[in-house]
DNA sequence: GTGGTCTAGACCACG
DNA sequence: GTGGTCTAGACCACC
């Protein structure tokens, strides 16, 4: 389900935030599937379940996980993280553009780069 | 010369890092000028030496800086860093754009962001 | 009867025994009507009966039921409850009221704001 | 500093933020105050300093307080969390109101109170 | 069984 | 010394 990368500095739990937001923005798990266990991920992971857990919690401040006690934790519908994701993306987007537009690079070039990525197909 | 920000979660060395380089690629700092010793930029920024040390082995490592051992650390020529920075930035851009494509940004948008952008003065 | 919101962060049984209550106080369940069977509720609701049976216990010692042994529960007369419950919201609203003030919300502000939720209509 | 509650059934770090939420709202604790450190305030509380930490990183990301690392956790200026405070009071307040309504309490009674909480005095 | 909380003790980067 | 992360093991409420 996921892949730790231990030679990455970021902390365990932002890693695992990180896929599984990947994860659910790209569909691969759909809206109120059940998110396996922390015990569960922890061991596959041979990780804490502290650790899983804090990514859990994570993500459901995020808004992509709704949490059921005593039952477990489960992919939140898509209208509940859309706008937010897309709005953050764009302020990401904008200052890799800034940054890229000060370095020197024109925008000649990164318009036909732009191209080129959506010409990928839908991937 | 650089001014700190004490609330940014990154490392303060990292923030050194970053003003300077930020000069030397705007030109603002000219190849070969004497930059200041580590222990007067540290007394300026009311900062460890060390930390001013670390700031100016990470910048020599990415080629805008030399050192004369007992003259001091000078501005590399731009040959020295143009290239990787521009490469560099680019793949950001790309990493940047594509989780944009993934998170439901159309092409539209980016390139009219894009024509925005470069339309906001040289600055 | 009822609907279940999974997603609330609050145990069931306080889910029931809100809902429950809101319909008692509203008036569409008449004094000494007879409430289903903890049984036959928790089948309609897919939840265990134990969980229907403490949102009673708790409905109970609230005054909102009666209990008789062998025969079931059923709605208390409003004489158990009104005053109570007057009370206890009159309290809570005096809580947020005074946060509210904390917090730099003006009187007029609120004024006007309660003049707006009482011309909503009586429902 | 703070008095914990242990016979709250609400979680300890819960307890904490809420706490220290009120210090800093209510001007107590100024502008870029240094924090106690999460070992001291957890000393001094009798509670495990991870305790602290959580009290500490849920304020952070609520925006009363900014960190550094290395060197403490300090009170963030008020414009960081004025707006979000108020606008959240204001709903809680609401909310409080429309069940006051339902529980029969009438426009008169609860603009009188109102109006007494008001002239209370600055507190 | 599930998530949520807490403890005790450890290691790390930073300054 | 400071915050940040992680582990191991424990207890709780809920279902």
């Amino acid at each position: 389900m996921i892949l730790l990368d231990y030679r990455d500095k970021r902390p365990i739990y932002e890693q695992v935030v990180e896929k599984l937001e990947h994860l659910i923005v790209s569909g691969a798990l759909e809206e109120n599937t059940k998110m396996p266990s922390v015990r569960s991920l922890g061991m596959e992971l041979v990780v804490n379940p502290n650790t899983i857990q804090r990514a859990y919690t994570q993500l459901e401040q995020k808004g992509y996980l709704y949490t059921v006690a005593g039952r477990g934790s489960f992919v939140a519908p898509e209208s509940e993280w859309r706008d937010g994701k897309k709005e953050k993306m764009l302020e990401e987007w904008h200052l890799a553009t800034r940054k890229a537009k000060e370095a020197g690079l024109t925008e000649d070039v990164l318009t036909s780069e732009l191209h080129r990525i959506y010409g990928e197909g839908t991937k």
